[in-house]
DNA sequence: GTCTATATCCCGATAGAC
DNA sequence: GTCTATCGGGATATAGAC
């Protein structure tokens, strides 16, 4: 991470870190894509021209935005899962905090996922995702000594994850606490399910 | 495909479908956060005022397309389905079909999911899960008799194929036909391991 | 009832002054 | 680093031609 601005001596003392945080409340208050550079500029009292010297483009900035979202998730998902017992329960508490994050870090994210942003386009977002990948590596206690199967394990719990958090925030469970309970309870009960298949994610599937 | 416009002059034979055609078109060329009413005004060579009189906003025009996308994605899961043997194979062949469908028609699947499209505006488009939904009831013939168990199944393979297409969509399987093939083998997979370990999907799973 | 012409406002982004 | 000024473009609203 490039380094922010020095202490303060202008209007802002650390600009760029405080479009991080404006950007999150305009996302978080009017979605995506009611949030506007200009928007965050107006909210900080700076004209809409003064964000561009802290960041190329409004993607960079959703881009860093993404970077948090991680670091914040990843808390979550490390909270939650200290209390599980087994490797088992470790992974099916990750699978729980993804979707509680989509539901409770809305903003963040929808940074991530539903902002249209081109992730490849930043290796600080890319590196941000090794935290979680590490945390996924609980699979190799549970398959332990297959590789592949440890290896497919992880991704087949992922996509499940991230398919209860997306479909979540795309209002296919209805609004609500409940919403969030409900989904969270399936996402954990299919990576339940997939580790007791998982015997049948080595087999071809045709 | 309709009549294409003639550039130029008179009123337009059926302006409401050429811009559902044109918006995919865009879309497919330029992603979603590409599209824009003024971009399918120009390529039809009407004003920029003209889709208004049959789209109330940017968005009305987008759950058109996804309308369409979900007619597309039921005709290619029941094709995909058809060679299947037994109820698992049609399930894992519908996820399969998912994944297929996020890669073959990017801008369906992009307007359906990564446009930001509140999906609860539209009745309409709501309506047209419907034949996704029956689909899914293959459910039924594999956990014979246990309708909640049916149900959580139903969802967790929904997840799961949603998943995998939106993590391939997304890169994180990298790019090209292989990319896509891995994604479509790993969805597969993944749901006859959901269905190998169906029981857990009815316990409590904390 | 469909489209054109026009006009307003907002946004992204850049150039150059302080 | 930020501001002023500015350009180009897009989303809509309205008025009027056919």
């Amino acid at each position: 991470m490039p380094a922010s601005a020095k202490d303060g001596r202008y209007h802002h003392g650390d600009l760029r870190a405080a479009l991080i945080d404006a950007a999150i409340d305009v996302i978080g208050e009017r979605g995506v894509r009611g949030f506007s550079m200009a928007e965050a500029s107006r909210r900080l009292g700076v004209t809409t021209a003064a964000p561009y010297r802290h960041f190329a483009d409004r993607d960079e900035l959703l881009a860093e935005v993404g970077v948090r979202a991680l670091r914040i998730f990843a808390t979550m998902a490390t909270a939650e899962a200290a209390n599980a017992r087994s490797p088992e329960q470790r992974l099916a508490a990750m699978a729980r905090a993804y979707v509680r994050f989509a539901a409770e870090q809305r903003a963040l994210f929808d940074a991530l996922f539903i902002s249209g942003l081109d992730k490849s386009r930043f290796p600080e977002l890319c590196r941000a995702w090794e935290p979680v990948d590490e945390m996924l590596l609980v699979v190799d206690e549970i398959c332990d000594g297959d590789a592949d199967e440890a290896k497919a394990l992880a991704d087949a719990v992922e996509a499940t994850a991230h398919g209860h958090a997306a479909l979540l925030r795309d209002g296919d469970y209805g609004d609500g606490p409940d919403a969030v309970r409900a989904a969270a309870d399936m996402a954990a009960s299919a990576t339940l399910a997939l580790v007791a298949g998982r015997s049948a994610l080595r087999r071809p599937a045709r």
